[in-house]
DNA sequence: ATCATAACGGGACTCCAGTTGCGTTAACGG
DNA sequence: CCGTTAACGCAACTGGAGTCCCGTTATGAT
């Protein structure tokens, strides 16, 4: 299964292409908002996109498949870092961000659906696992910051932190079901700084 | 659509119907374990259980109902609870018995594939919903003791202690896709011990 | 401007998940 | 033990998701 990369073997990623796969992606991300995954079918998602079902299933196959490509979209697409100077300020601005990202009409059923994707397809965990990489990455500062100034140990893990954070938030969403309020962001922020402050998160060395 | 009630309209959980109906949730839990939500059709269920798929159509309709009737199943057997004598050592048991769950090689993709089912549909979102509270509720009386013997302030919310402590394992389990490792285990019964001995789960009154 | 071909689109076709109809088994009340 | 009927099982049926074939479009290189 030796590919021929010589020749005018050349890929299209310009003009038509990129435009079918925007519409594809949008109209994909709709029905995974209004009937989740296990909702969706291909036909559909083609019929809405304003394209032939033929290209949607070659090019992407399966639903996996296309919420692969959406994970990819989306961890190129960077979310603004707050900045405030304090610890407990910066958590707290994080924990509200991903309360109102969770609980936004749009935004929170399309994370359950592609999470409950990714727990059936290693492909799009692989992706979904990169975006969060990259979105723990893009926050990782704020503890820095925090060590730097001396508000928590030296030896933080940063990205331990921004776990810690953001687990509650996504454990009310996926498993317990108890409501996303500003209170529980706000003890998530003040629960991590707490034990960020005792050392929990020191990696050892 | 008044449904009649009386008369000789009898239910019968007896004999078969209970045979049928463990032979068919074992058989779904199996088919959920290897292919996930998703890769799951009752037929197959119907066939592996030595049942006629028309009864499983039947009784549970979708896969979604079969995992709701799976969950109201899985809440009643309960477990074990730690009761060491100490707050920080009971909430690491439970943070130890949790991470075996979830990284057992049948409970863990059973609940992944569970809670993907309940991301799509109500009624296995609130048989999930349930199924979480029984299981917050019993472990309660852990942080209720610490709060007797003075280890955590008066008025600690016990529900959000034993929630803290869990989200981090699953957080990874669903969304972030890092190791489920004893250390992990241990930073969130240690997290969520110096949260609460803040007092950060103190319900305001 | 021209050409080779990557990528798209329409529509017929297939296959099987889910439905329906009806006969059979066995639970439960008497 | 017997009768009623809830619950099950078999087999035929159907609808639409996913596949295939082949013609069309338009991208990118020359």
């Amino acid at each position: 299964m030796i590919e021929d990369t010589s020749g005018p073997g050349t890929v299209r990623p310009g003009g038509r292409t990129a435009r079918v796969r925007e519409a594809v992606l949008r109209a994909a991300g709709d029905a995974l908002v209004e009937r989740g995954f296990g909702g969706v079918d291909l036909a559909e998602v083609a019929r809405r996109a304003g394209v032939g079902k033929t290209t949607v299933y070659r090019r992407w196959g399966t639903v996996p498949g296309l919420v692969a490509d959406m994970l990819a979209e989306m961890a190129e697409s960077s979310q603004p870092r707050a900045d405030t100077g304090s610890f407990a300020a910066d958590l707290a601005a994080l924990a509200a961000l991903i309360r109102e990202t969770l609980t936004d009409e749009r935004q929170g059923p399309l994370f359950k659906a592609v999470i409950a994707t990714a727990t059936g397809d290693a492909g799009t965990a692989a992706a979904l696992h990169r975006f969060y990489r990259t979105r723990i990455e893009e926050w990782s500062p704020c503890v820095d910051r925090a060590v730097d100034r001396g508000e928590v140990p030296e030896g933080t893990d940063a990205a331990e932190v921004i776990r810690f954070l953001s687990a509650p938030l996504y454990y009310r969403l996926l498993a317990s079901g108890d409501p996303l309020d500003a209170g529980t962001a706000q003890r998530a922020a003040a629960a991590t700084a707490a034990a960020a402050r005792e050392g929990v998160f020191v990696t050892a060395r």
